[in-house]
DNA sequence: ACCTGAACACCGTTCAAGT
DNA sequence: ACCTGAACACCGTTCAAGT
C-alpha cells in the first residue's frame, strides 16, 4: 500500500535503526537504501523525516552525547571531577564506537560537545586554574577521549599467533589481545586518565596556582 | 593518444597527487575519477597502478607514517624517548590531518604503526616496567596522538564572535580560536604529554619499578 | 499526509577494445 | 604495455505521481 493508516515512519525509529546497522555493520555499512529497507520501506520515504544523510548523523550523534553525565564536578573537587567526566564521555562513545570518526569532526560546532567543554573550563577556572590552561586541559581530555574509543588500539591485533614474534620480539603475546581487548582498552585509558591528572596535580603545585 | 611513449602515470605520482587531494578536500573529496583527472588521464587507467582505492589509502598512509622518528629511546631515558617519539609521531600526522581517520582503523595491522609500539613496548620493559604496563603506556600515547590530530578541538570553533558567550558563559573568549588554533593544539597536546609522563614517574616511583 | 517509481549526478571497479 | 569507453552495481537526493 502507498499509504499505511498508520505511518511506518518517525524521527525516532530512524535514528534508532540507523544507530544499530552503525553499530552492526559500520560508518560506511550505513545507506539510506539499506536504512530504508531494514525500516520496510524505500529510500525516498526517509526524506520526508529527515532533511539529509549528513543530519541525521549529527542527531543520532547527539542522542549519544546527551548520556554524557557531566555532575562529576559538582562536589567541587576538580581532580575528581575530570576524571568522572571523562570517564562518563568515554563509557558513552564506546558503547558505539563506529560512529566515533563522524563525532570526532567538528566537535566545537557541537552543542552537547561545546556544553561539555563549557562545564569543564568553568570547573577548572573555578578551581584556580588559569583560563588558558583549563581550555587545554579540557582539550587534552578530549583528545584522549576521542583517541581512545577511535583507535581501538587492541581490538585490531591479529589473533594469528604466527603473525608477530618473529618479526617484532616485544610482541610475542600480542596475538592474545583481542580475547582481552576490552578490558586492556579501558584499563589503558584509565591509565592514561590518572597519570595525566596526578601530573596536573604536580604542575599545579609547582606553579603555585591556588585553588 | 591511448598510449603515450612515456607512461604519464607512476604509483609514486598517484600516491602523491591523491595526498594532495586529501590535504586540500579532506578524505571524502578524494574520488579515483578526480584523482584520473588531476593526472590527466581518465578512471579506468589508475588499476593498472593500483589495485584498489583501499590499498591505494594505506599506501599514502605508510609513506606518512614513515617519517615518524623513533630515535628518541637511543639515549636509555625511556620519559625522554616517549616524549620524543610521541612528538615526532604527532608532527607527521597533523601535517596531514585529514588521513587520520583512515589512519585510525586498524591500526594493530599497520607494519609502521606495529613498529612504533613494538620500539615503545621494548624499551619501556628494558626500564623496568612491567609487560602490561608497556602495553598500556604505549596504548596511552597512541590515544593520545590521534585524538590530538584528529579531533582539531580548536580550529573547528566558530570564529563568530556572537555564538559562544550567550549559551555559554565560560567560552565567551572562545571565537578567538581559531586564529590561534594551531598553537593551542601543540600546547595542549605538550601539556598532556608532559602531565602525563610526569604521572607516570610518581606511578613507577609508587610502584618501586625498577630502572 | 505519507509513500513510491523513475530519474539525476555521482561512486568504485571491470573488461573488451584500441594503439 | 598502457590507456580508453562502455557498462555494472552501487550511492544521496529530488520530484511528480499515486492513494
Amino acid at each position: 500500500m502507498a499509504r499505511p493508516s498508520v505511518p511506518i515512519l518517525s524521527g525516532e525509529r530512524i535514528r534508532a535503526v540507523a544507530l544499530g546497522i552503525i553499530d552492526r555493520d559500520g560508518l560506511e555499512g550505513l545507506s539510506m537504501r539499506k536504512l530504508a529497507g531494514e525500516l520496510g520501506v524505500r529510500a525516498p520515504s526517509l526524506y520526508g523525516h529527515v532533511t539529509t544523510k549528513d543530519e541525521l548523523l549529527h542527531d543520532v550523534a547527539n542522542g549519544i552525547l546527551e548520556q554524557v553525565d557531566l555532575s562529576g564536578f559538582e562536589g567541587g573537587d576538580w581532580q575528581h571531577g575530570l576524571v568522572a567526566c571523562a570517564r562518563s564521555y568515554r563509557a558513552a562513545l564506546a558503547r558505539h564506537s563506529n560512529i566515533v570518526p563522524f563525532l570526532a569532526y567538528g566537535p566545537a560546532r557541537r552543542e552537547s560537545s561545546l556544553r561539555w567543554m563549557d562545564t569543564l573550563h568553568g570547573a577548572l577556572v573555578a578551581a584556580g586554574w588559569p583560563r588558558r590552561h583549563a581550555t587545554m586541559i579540557a582539550a587534552s581530555l578530549m583528545y584522549l577521549v576521542f583517541g581512545a574509543t577511535m583507535t581501538s588500539f587492541s581490538s585490531g591485533f591479529s589473533d594469528d599467533e604466527t603473525f608477530y614474534p618473529d618479526r617484532f620480539r616485544h610482541l610475542d603475546k600480542a596475538h592474545l589481545l583481542p580475547k582481552v581487548a576490552e578490558e586492556l582498552d579501558r584499563d589503558s585509558f584509565e591509565l592514561a586518565l590518572s597519570a595525566f591528572v596526578d601530573g596536573l596535580e604536580l604542575l599545579r603545585v609547582a606553579s603555585n596556582f591556588q585553588v
